[in-house]
DNA sequence: AAGACGAAAGTGGTTGA
DNA sequence: TCAACAACTTTCGTCTT
């Protein structure tokens, strides 16, 4: 099956001619050869963060039936139940039948608000997590991974104190870094209506409780999804990996910001290939600014003696 | 008219005393 | 805890295509 190598390429054989010369069409999900036109693969979906486009379409599909579902369920469908009852009971007289389900139904309510808060918390947060998700297209590994960490915070009573919805937005920035599918502290602050600060500063607490070591974010990681967003073709991420590698054996990307060097690097392959993207919409997708994108792009340019013509 | 360029001043986060 | 500092942003006028 399909493979992803460490260099984001990838391997695999078709079935039919042997042939490695493989497409991926990331808008059918297919996996296509080259060579005799057979459809090799064509459930992209669980290989891994590069099928954005894809993936966006099913999200966007999946969380509009599901997140907001078990939304009304919980919390909608119990607090209608008893405030219909309520209305009603004031108009006439209640017999006693009513009462009782009324009695009952209170009852039921005491237990859930009561008897279990670990569970009751990690409910909400679970809901919270998968319409933050869904918002920011995330695939199912990175969910399920953030929702162990969470888990693990609840576990640690690391969430006393904090919100909910900030310990969620953490755990999924942390998940993200994890799955190398990384999205900045501001993707995620907006996608959860926090605070940037207040979830960099949940987000430290946490890996220091839980003693998680996360290697440093590589530009290389946003390659995919930036290249996705600008429609770019895999020549040009290919090309921009490269460029990225190159940059970074010259140690032109320490102590630079990760979205602002593959940035400049998306910019200089699409000049070059030929599928060239001004610099303000990069600076869009990669949420820098042109002006960062030029200062990377000079220096690159300058120091791997590429030239770029106008 | 749009894109690229670069100067200059401002902002937020890290570091080291 | 505070000031210095580098990276990055904002703003804006100019040049190029």
């Amino acid at each position: 099956m399909v493979n992803k190598i460490g260099t984001g390429e990838y391997v695999v054989k078709c079935p039919e001619c042997g042939s490695t010369d493989l497409y991926h069409d990331y808008e059918r999900a297919e996996v296509i050869c080259n060579q005799c036109g057979l459809v090799v693969d064509e459930d992209l979906m669980d290989e891994g963060p590069e099928w954005r486009a894809f993936d966006n379409e099913q999200a966007e599909k999946r969380s509009r039936t599901g997140a907001p579902m078990t939304y009304l369920i919980h919390d909608m469908g119990l607090s209608t139940t008893i405030d219909w009852r309520n209305k009603d009971s004031s108009g006439r007289d209640i017999p006693s039948q009513q009462r009782a389900q009324l009695y009952r139904m209170r009852k039921w309510q005491q237990r859930i608000r009561v008897s279990n808060a670990k569970e009751r918390n990690l409910t909400i947060a679970l809901t919270e997590l998968n319409k933050i998700a869904s918002k920011l297209d995330l695939p199912k590994n990175v969910r399920e991974s953030a929702a162990v960490v969470y888990r693990k915070a609840v576990d640690k009573g690391l969430i006393r104190g904090r919100s909910i919805e900030g310990v969620v937005a953490a755990c999924i920035y942390i998940a993200c870094r994890r799955c190398s599918v990384p999205r900045t502290l501001d993707e995620i602050a907006e996608a959860s209506m926090m605070d940037r600060k207040e979830i960099g500063r949940i987000y430290r607490f946490i890996l220091r409780e839980l003693g998680i070591n996360l290697s440093p974010t590589t530009p290389l990681d946003y390659i995919p999804r930036f290249c996705s967003s600008l429609g770019l073709s895999r020549e040009v991420q290919m090309k921009a990996m490269d460029i990225l590698n190159k940059a970074m054996n010259l140690q032109l990307t320490s102590g630079r910001g990760p979205t602002g060097v593959s940035a400049a690097a998306i910019y200089i392959a699409s000049v070059l290939v030929g599928e060239r993207r001004t610099q303000q919409e990069i600076s869009e997708v990669a949420g820098v600014t042109e002006v960062t994108i030029r200062n990377r792009y000079k220096e690159i340019a300058e120091k791997l003696e590429i030239e770029i013509t106008m």
